[in-house]
DNA sequence: CATTTCACAATCCGATCGTATTGCAAAGGG
DNA sequence: CCCTTTGCAATACGATCGGATTGTGAAATG
């Protein structure tokens, strides 16, 4: 048998090449020769790994949700026994676009978002992802509750709610570059502030 | 002299054909012919009132921006006096997809994002809209605080980013299908009960 | 060492893209 | 009535697209 290569190294390679076009220039840009020159590789590498260009944005797309994840995660791990509501501020910094990673991460989150609409593969990994993040900010909350950290007003799924869609939407400020990290941030915790007792 | 039509009109009506094809498709369906074939008219007419596809884009876009702008003020307008907090509230749902025209605007609104990123001209109108709508809800709140409605810890600046934050993040999510018009409404009139005394 | 199989690279193909060019019908003003 | 100007339609053009096809060097098996 001939050479063996990590295919799926491969392929994650590819697709990150692909999501650094995507940010710069949007997905219409994201061709198969435009792609291979961002990786340096050969078009016929592309056609090798993947049968169309559909299956490469849709693994794309795959390994961009695969990686929110695991940043999420990563940040709910970080401390060991944190108060809850630091949990929840945790997670929710972790939606946002601070560093590299998470910026390229969120980009390629929107440059997907429309086409994900007329897609059904993608709108469900979409939903299934929003839900996820929804029952782990809902289960945050109820720890901060238990704790006695949350305020008597406070709705848990409705919380939940407001703070997913607060989360995107100063996601949204922050690439469109009219909210800073630092702003982002301000608002973030002056809300979370309101929630405690 | 010869025909005289309305050049704004003409153009108008290729840009709405231009929206439809785009909340179906996303821009990168956008074509020259899959435009002229949408609206029913030839190619030619379109190069006859746009130089190049970009002017024709960078037209739908302000179109679109322009109906948001009538149709928050159509709203904020519609009642004569209102309580001060109705009227936050009928300026946020006006941002909402809650109908037909206004699911347009948001789709059109995010198909656009991700090119306003790497499109200096669209960056600029997208942040400008985004600061006077800022501006529009910062103005409702302080007329509410004035009319005593508002809660003590509520800081307005920070409070009217956080609703626009919100608003936003709502509309994604009922673009997608996870949260129907009444959830997100539910979402939102918990949100503002919070902000009363 | 021959052979098979994988991992590409290179080239080709028809379709479609945005744009330029050309032609022409219709509608006032002279 | 002619002439100019506008409002298009039609077509031509080179570039680029996604995808198919073909060619080749390297490695493991027999």
């Amino acid at each position: 048998m001939p050479k063996i290569v990590d295919a799926g190294e491969r392929r994650r390679e590819i697709a990150e090449a692909l999501w650094r076009l995507a940010m710069r220039q949007g997905l219409e840009a994201v061709s198969l020769s435009a792609v291979a020159a961002e990786a340096g590789v050969s078009k016929g590498r592309l056609q090798h790994y993947f049968a169309s260009r559909e299956e490469m944005l849709l693994f794309a797309a795959g390994h961009a949700a695969d990686r929110l994840r695991e940043r999420v995660r990563r940040q709910l791990a970080g401390q060991a026994a944190p108060p809850p509501m630091a949990a929840v501020r945790a997670l929710l910094v972790a939606l946002l676009p601070v560093d590299e990673e998470s910026r390229t991460g969120a980009l390629v989150n929107v440059a997907f978002f429309i086409r994900a609409l007329a897609t059904p593969a993608l709108s469900g990994a979409f939903r299934q992802g929003s839900a996820e993040l929804l029952e782990t900010i809902s289960r945050c909350l109820r720890d901060a509750r238990q704790a006695g950290e949350l305020a008597a007003g406070i709705a848990v799924e409705q919380e939940a709610r407001v703070l997913l869609a607060l989360a995107g939407g100063l996601s949204s400020g922050m690439l469109m570059g009219d909210t800073s990290a630092e702003e982002a941030a301000e608002t973030l915790d002056y809300h979370l502030a309101r929630l405690r007792l």
